[in-house]
DNA sequence: TGCCGTGTTTGATCCACGTCAACCCTGCAC
DNA sequence: GTGCAGGGTTGACGTGGATCAAACACGGCA
């Protein structure tokens, strides 16, 4: 690529990262604000960061200053300890904001890694502060983002306390899915970023079981998977799985 | 009791309840604040709650207008689905905060039941974030608190997702003791406030298997266990049970 | 083109925990 | 005291998912 080309390549990308006419502005933290505030956010995103596969967003242990907005790309957060058994904690797509864990202590406590090649936006967390003491519904929607946190983690616990392997798996592609179609994509047709054995972290299950799962989904007609492409054939017939089932 | 005796105590109570004054004030939402912002505290908690055992301090599915903290007693917080499944999210003491989780939709998504004989305190949620507009140490402190309760989340996937049963519960006893300790009880002796079966809950199992859990460490000497009397025998031991085990 | 590495699928076997059932302990009502 | 109810413990047995192992699919590369 030519320099030239580079550059324009750049400046086109400051306009669009712009929170005012950045197109995530209604998922992402910007929701609900009216224009004038909307404005005053742009001031807010100091950085963006690009990450290739693979790439470490934050590592546990590293100081915290930023929380980050998912531009594009994909993302999963896990913690380790050290007898090597990890925990994926979350996968999170665009609009979604990663770090939140870290504001407790200063310090990330998991990891973020990109899972295909992403950009993010870096918001100082100290910024974000001062300015949502300014607007009041800025501070709101911040809050309930932590807290719809809070909720999908109960759900997790949910899925991981009560539910077995198939309901667990249904849980997760009806879960990708909707946020897919919020998203503008389809519900029904992707493809899956995280291995067998990313997603049986997740769900608290080996890779073998995640397989077989899917295999059995597919048997029954369910869904047709291969490999990481997805295709579901039957969402009530998954919901039905990941509900009852027991008894 | 007479009411001139009833009133005297009433009056007491407000007294001890203002944050400026309350011994809880350095594990409760004040923790360090200087004492002007402090004392700007007392209007915040609106009113006072007691709850007998068994108890709902609010239900799924109600609105959210206030998160409470605790002042004395012990709670824990569920989330049931239809098909009669239910999932133990927490167990909360003296200090800690109830109904966070309600304000990404402002409705409760899981119920909060006293254990034991308990007081809480209301705080009107419009009012802490108007007050925390202008309090920045108390903005600050509540997005840490917010924040920790991710945390403890991703510490509970944890354990839900990769312990087994002896390593859950050595966990689980090795927090309540830290947590006892930090409000001043013994680390080593006290009384569970829960059943197995919502021990087992919280952990993922069923009682029968927590109750296995208990006999196997009073064998192993590691602690002394008479239905929900506990004393820590061995901390080292539950906390290396805890971390390796694996391999 | 064939080879290699990484991820996925599938099968055979094992075991930790769930299930079912009996019994026990403690507190409470009478 | 005696009876009863609700939790807790313990045992025998079954099973869902882990483990171990082999083969397969696919992309990258020489």
């Amino acid at each position: 690529m030519s320099t030239d080309a580079a550059t324009a390549r750049l400046a086109f990308e400051v306009v669009k990262t712009a929170c005012s006419n950045c197109n995530l502005r209604e998922l992402c933290l910007p929701i609900g604000l009216p224009q004038d505030d909307l404005r005053r956010l742009d001031e807010l995103v100091s950085t963006r960061r690009r990450l290739k596969r693979g790439d470490h967003l934050y590592r546990a242990g590293q100081a915290f200053e930023s929380i980050y907005a998912v531009r594009s790309g994909f993302f999963k957060t896990d913690v380790l300890i050290e007898d090597g058994r990890d925990q994926v904690t979350g996968f999170q797509m665009t609009g979604e904001l990663l770090g939140l864990d870290g504001i407790s202590s200063e310090i990330h406590t998991c990891n973020a890694i990109a899972l295909e090649d992403s950009e993010v936006c870096a918001i100082p967390f100290s910024h974000l502060e001062s300015l949502s003491r300014q607007i009041h519904t800025l501070q709101h929607h911040f809050h309930k983002v932590m807290s719809r946190e809070i909720v999908r983690d109960h759900g997790v616990m949910m899925l991981l306390g009560t539910m077995r392997a198939e309901e667990r798996l249904a849980a997760f592609l009806l879960n990708l899915s909707q946020r897919f179609k919020a998203r503008g994509y389809s519900p029904a047709e992707f493809n899956l970023r995280m291995s067998r054995d990313e997603i049986g972290s997740y769900l608290g299950l080996k890779l073998e079981t995640v397989s077989r799962a899917f295999s059995r989904f597919q048997e029954d007609g369910l869904l047709a998977v291969h490999q990481r492409k997805v295709r579901i054939l039957n969402t009530a017939g998954l919901r039905k799985l990941m509900t009852h089932q027991r008894g």
